[in-house]
DNA sequence: ATTACTAGCCGTCGAGTAC
DNA sequence: TGTACTCGACGGCTAGTAA
């Protein structure tokens, strides 16, 4: 079939159908020449994933069932691969955190976006990593921005809204990590340590 | 980045760490060469998509940040493009639908799968062919098996549970059609036309 | 403006092979 | 068994251009 797969991707976004377009216009937008995606949708019209009315003032394209099936089907395995479970487990790890001096700096944001003021420590947890990947994925993200005071620079943060234990909190990731690592950290209006009575090695349960 | 996508989701699909694998397993998969799928995790490696330890006897893969980033980037897309709303609008269609007969043959599998025995008729609604699509990719289908009797041969049916005006209710297609079309079919326990005292034109709404 | 052909360049593929 | 190199062949890419 080619590599059609990202121009179809291109295609689905602007519609399913009746997709006004050029080939120029395309080829900007995959940094590609129009030559080519004009030979991609002849082919891709062949293979029965589009149809095409085309004139000298562009074109207009329909993705036909083979292409949405196509699509979908790429869409259910990388639901798959990140579908997790509601909740996934993990244990206390030892330390206050040294985030509870940071934490005081975002509070503002902190109770704008997440609707909460933070305790000033993080609860650090210990977790399955691909786990947690796959349980951060379907949740969405919250950005807290970054900022700069006369000493230093605060870098912006990204939040996924959880439970622990039923307790509403949020995982925070600084976002130059950009992605979760094994050990998160936990930040909630409530020490949660002391609230849930947690000690080290305690298994926790994070939900949605 | 070269065509690394599909290698990629194939490796995903297997895990997101400490994937055990070959590349002789995976030219096979991937129906392509030995040398092909080498380079290529060379090169995807290079761009840090994986890290690798490999020796004669296989190798062991994990999937980085950056690769586990395009391929979330990837569903985020496709679920964009399928993502809908809880609920559409429809337009019953006049006559009662040509497939009451039909509809008849296949009781015992709708007892078994949907839960009740169809009305002998079926009611069709006129929707917009792009919401209908989107729609119907969000629920889980149901398959109800085609079969052969003496006089002729019965196709298999996708069902998709639904709710018509809060009706509990199945959008049927027959499986050789694949894909929704505008005007769908739709079967239920009661004589929809009568239980929701329904007239042609009269907008009805569907939802999960 | 467009689409889409032809021609030639260049990059990707895979057989062969070393380790 | 493995991985990954070299290198010839083939196919996809884009410049030029016709309509």
């Amino acid at each position: 079939m080619g590599e059609n797969y990202t121009l179809l991707v291109k295609l689905a976004q602007k519609g399913l159908s009746n997709i006004e377009t050029s080939t120029i216009k395309l080829s900007k937008e995959l940094k590609t020449s129009q030559q080519t995606i004009s030979r991609k949708l002849v082919e891709m019209e062949n293979n029965e994933l589009i149809k095409r009315t085309s004139s000298t003032k562009g074109m207009v394209i329909n993705i036909e069932e083979k292409g949405i099936t196509y699509l979908k089907k790429n869409y259910q395995t990388l639901k798959e691969i990140f579908q997790s479970k509601d909740s996934i487990k993990g244990k206390i790890q030892s330390g206050i955190g040294e985030g509870g001096y940071y934490v005081s700096k975002y509070q503002e944001q902190f109770q704008k976006q997440l609707g909460f003021k933070a305790f000033p420590g993080t609860l650090n947890v210990k977790t399955n990593k691909e786990e947690i990947i796959k349980f951060i994925t379907t949740i969405t993200p919250i950005e807290i921005n970054g900022f700069t005071t006369k000493e230093r620079t605060f870098g912006s943060l990204i939040c996924y809204k959880i439970k622990v234990n039923k307790q509403p909190s949020a995982i925070v990731i600084p976002e130059r990590t950009r992605h979760a690592k094994e050990i998160i950290e936990i930040i909630s209006s409530k020490n949660l340590r002391k609230t849930l009575k947690l000690k080290d090695n305690v298994e926790v349960n994070i939900s949605k």
